[in-house]
DNA sequence: ACCATCGGATCAAACGTTTGTACGCAGTGG
DNA sequence: CCACTGCGTACAAACGTTTGATCCGATGGT
């Protein structure tokens, strides 16, 4: 590998003054900057970051932290990162942790070791302990779509409440009063949050909540398809379920055609994140969308705020969330489900705004 | 942060000693070896990788180049890559290209600059130039996914033309004579290739191509839809499409449904990739699944390898696909009357098959 | 008593940069 | 003619490690 020594013995200059002109130093004259230069691009010199980062104490890499960037959720949230700490001359490594607790701390200390400026943890469970272990460490750090109470540290959240405000009262305003709600695990902040809502709704109108319609699952297809099939062969059948996640929602479905149940005239459905594939053809699902890709780019910015000019003010923001009303919703009752109101999707509008 | 000579100083011994100390030296006795250890410990010590990086020449970090990290086919790829790469103490820095060429090279000579040891790349289109300049550069990489013709570098992809083999064949045992092809772009080997062995089939099998059921079009449901809509309002119509990736796929279903064309009685429908979602309750795609998680660790193994104890022999890999059998296949005819036509003997040898 | 050996530890160079300080030199104003 | 200024450049230290060479004292053999 070329140095910059070797490009000064090349120049018959001194490391230093390359070390200026590469830099655009406006110590030295433009002649002598540009002619380094050429020799510099002659020789296919590349810089050394590994140096530069020993030196400046700074290696200008950020850490990701999730717990499976298979899953497309994440995989935006890595979008937006990416994309945005490239964008100001960051790269980014991926920890993937597989929701490993072990991994998470095997992880954080690697990052604290290759000296990355800051962390994205979109993997913390809630009050994880890691998080305080981390938060006295040295290391800025934010956290996206989950938050923990312990820590007071920037964050970047969709706003739970307002999801669920919107669902419910979308289901309410169509004229249904039987309305189930079917949670996440009960130690995930967001989807409490979400029931809460719902249940603020409910009061609003003052519409009576059946506790047999209220559930807890795992964010699966699977655990929404159980607990679809116990809500809908009971005794009394909600007119309309809001699912605290399009896994759960899609169970749900699979439940309901499995039962006979037709959506949307029998049962109406919402689900929560505007999974790629809810807008399948097939599907059709109404559901409140987050803007995944921009809380990603929303976090990088924080962190690189933080890490350029250190904190200033709070950084904590909540993403307004968006009801996207497909074909799974109607009035209570409806017969034909050809008369649908088809909203066409947004065009994936959120994503163009900072995309690429 | 706390450094070697700071453990020096506390311990009254040279930063040397403290290193060997720390790696475990075999010219160090025990007990120095321990107390060192001890006071490091105390201390709060993290080794700075920066500086490690700069001495040894190493960074035991790896590139992961990537068109869409949000894309859950690429979000595998990146589970296995980080994954193994974790397991063998390496990082992997995550690249974004969005498909754009120009920060694909943008991304290769910042991954350079920052010492990588080596490169996934998933994002090659084929005979992208820029590989080739990567080839002349001493960063040993791999190609995962898609193949270039021009560079003869290790690779793992899954083998296409099996996979076109198998879904084909599975149309061919159902019955089915009358059999489309909706392929990728046309500068997409693997596409390509899945259309080559699709051929292969229906000559085995004595069985005619209609050349107008032959499409090209984007990896997008989008596309699928339209290409989709153009055979099936023809003049006659296959009764049966094998779609070159499951996108596509989808997009023809929805055509079938707009048309009345029903699934899999009068229309049997094959898909590539098995994407988290073709298992979906409501669409029970048939289609060839692709061990992409796999795919993502092997390519992984392969770089550490060649990183490690350099290329021995030749890495290369073909990964056998899996026909997935779902509910849009059936034999042909299944309800529908007897619309069925003799078709016109195709035009063949438009293309002559090129080499591999 | 001498030399060789050896265990235990230190020294110093090296990795590739950046950057504060100093140096030499030309011009300028007094 | 001196002091000052300003410009262009060089020197050298520093960042935090690793590691070959070296050193020192004790031990053991002859």
């Amino acid at each position: 590998m070329v140095t910059i020594r070797d490009i000064a013995q090349a120049a018959g200059v001194s490391p230093s003054t390359v070390s200026r002109a590469l830099n655009d130093s406006p110590l030295l004259p433009d002649g002598t900057k540009s002619r380094i230069r050429e020799i510099a691009r002659e020789l296919g010199y590349e810089r050394n970051e590994l140096a530069l980062g020993l030196v400046k104490g700074v290696s200008r890499v950020l850490g990701l932290v999730v717990p499976d960037i298979g899953n497309p959720f994440f995989g935006e949230i890595a979008r937006g990162v990416s994309n945005t700490a490239h964008n100001s001359g960051y790269s980014v490594v991926l920890c993937n942790t597989e929701g490993d607790r072990e991994r998470e701390r095997v992880y954080a200390t690697l990052l604290r070791r290759r000296r990355v400026d800051g962390l994205v943890l979109a993997s913390v469970k809630m009050d994880d302990p890691y998080v305080l272990e981390l938060a006295r460490s040295q290391t800025p750090y934010v956290l996206v779509s989950r938050l923990s109470r312990f820590v007071d540290a920037p964050f970047v959240v969709v706003d739970d409440r307002e999801g669920g405000r919107l669902a419910v009262e979308h289901l309410v305003r169509l004229g249904h009063t039987r309305i189930g709600f079917i949670g996440g695990p009960s130690d995930v902040q967001s989807s409490n949050d979400r029931m809460e809502a719902c249940r603020e709704v409910l009061d609003d109108h003052r519409i009576d909540i059946d506790e047999t319609w209220l559930r807890s699952a795992e964010f699966t297809q699977q655990a929404g398809h159980e607990a679809g099939l116990e809500i809908l062969s009971g005794p009394t059948r909600p007119s309309a379920l809001f699912a605290a996640n399009d896994m759960i929602a899609l169970g749900v479905m699979q439940a309901a055609d499995e039962l006979g149940v037709t959506i949307p005239a029998e049962l109406s459905l919402v689900g929560f994140n505007d999974i790629a594939y809810a807008a399948f053809p097939r599907i059709q699902l109404t559901t409140v969308a987050q803007p995944t890709y921009d809380m990603g780019c929303i976090a990088a910015e924080y962190l690189l705020a933080v890490t350029q000019h250190g904190r200033k003010r709070k950084l904590r923001k909540f993403l307004e969330p968006r009801l996207v009303v497909r074909n799974t919703t109607a009035p209570p009752g409806t017969t034909s489900s050809g008369t649908q109101q088809t909203q066409p999707r947004a065009k994936r509008g959120l994503r163009s705004k900072k995309g690429r």
